[in-house]
DNA sequence: TATTGTTATACTCTATAACTATA
DNA sequence: TATAGTTATAGAGTATAACAATA
């Protein structure tokens, strides 16, 4: 193999640049640490959004997470499937479905904590934890849509 | 539709969510504010380590941003049909591409610079100019990988 | 006529493996 | 035998459109 090529400053310094290696590291150390749970990062917001609200159709999760109706209808496939969620028509309006956490659903949501945890700990390891907060308080006035 | 529901914070205050929320709007931003120049990121990453290193064979623009070989083929490919970089075989080991840019490649980075900043600045607005030093400071020591 | 959810289709990305030419 | 690059193929993920049921 040839030389190794050193990444220059304009890329290494760069937000983007610094934002998808945060990101993409996040995703592999979510996946490390909850391998043996097997669920995916989406799988686990849909749980974290049915442990809020309790009873939501496929529309409201859809919107909520901001992802698209077909995706929703495949998410909750698997879902249902292992036994995770319950779909039921809803008797007020029979063209939607109300999805619920089950027990097993909620047994996995806590197994799931400590390890997501471990993640976020393992993440964040670098920093301190004032700087931690200091990072999240500027990610959350980062991500303020204007009014 | 049925009422919006509210995003808990179990979600909101969550560094992945964070993170891929910040990741996502500056690829779009990006894309917004380079769409007339038609250019991806991934094309930008490999104008920009070419205009550090000049001539890189394929397999150190791969390594150097963490792509596969054949993903470098492809967008090599592209970058040459466009006319932005060339190819050629190195006299010193005919089994490898030189990759340098075109007089029109470095033209098309030159361009880019503004819109570049644009989007950055748009993304960056909601923070003071010292907390977007000190959320780039954060994310560089984040990402430094333990030695 | 609009909305909820499902299904089928296609399209993009990515990963893998097989191949060539060189070393 | 290993490396640089190419090509073909398959897979995951995502987007789009058409459809049935219901409002």
């Amino acid at each position: 193999m040839a030389v190794s090529v050193r990444l220059p400053d304009s890329i290494r310094a760069r937000l983007p640049y610094l934002l998808s290696r945060a990101y993409q590291r996040q995703l592999v150390l979510f996946a490390e640490h909850t391998r043996e749970l097997d669920v995916s990062g989406r799988e686990y917001a849909v749980m974290l959004l049915l442990e809020a609200h309790e009873r939501l159709w496929q529309s409201q999760i859809a919107e909520a997470l901001g992802l698209d109706r077909t995706t929703v209808t495949y998410l909750v496939d698997a879902m249902e499937k292992r036994g995770l969620a319950a779909r039921q028509r809803d008797p007020a309006d029979r063209r939607a479905h109300v999805i619920a956490l089950t027990a097993a659903g909620t047994a996995l949501l806590a197994e799931l904590a400590p390890a997501v945890r471990a993640a976020r700990d393992e993440l964040l390891a670098p920093l301190s934890e004032p700087e931690q907060e200091q990072l999240r308080d500027l990610l959350i006035r980062l991500n303020q849509e204007p009014v």
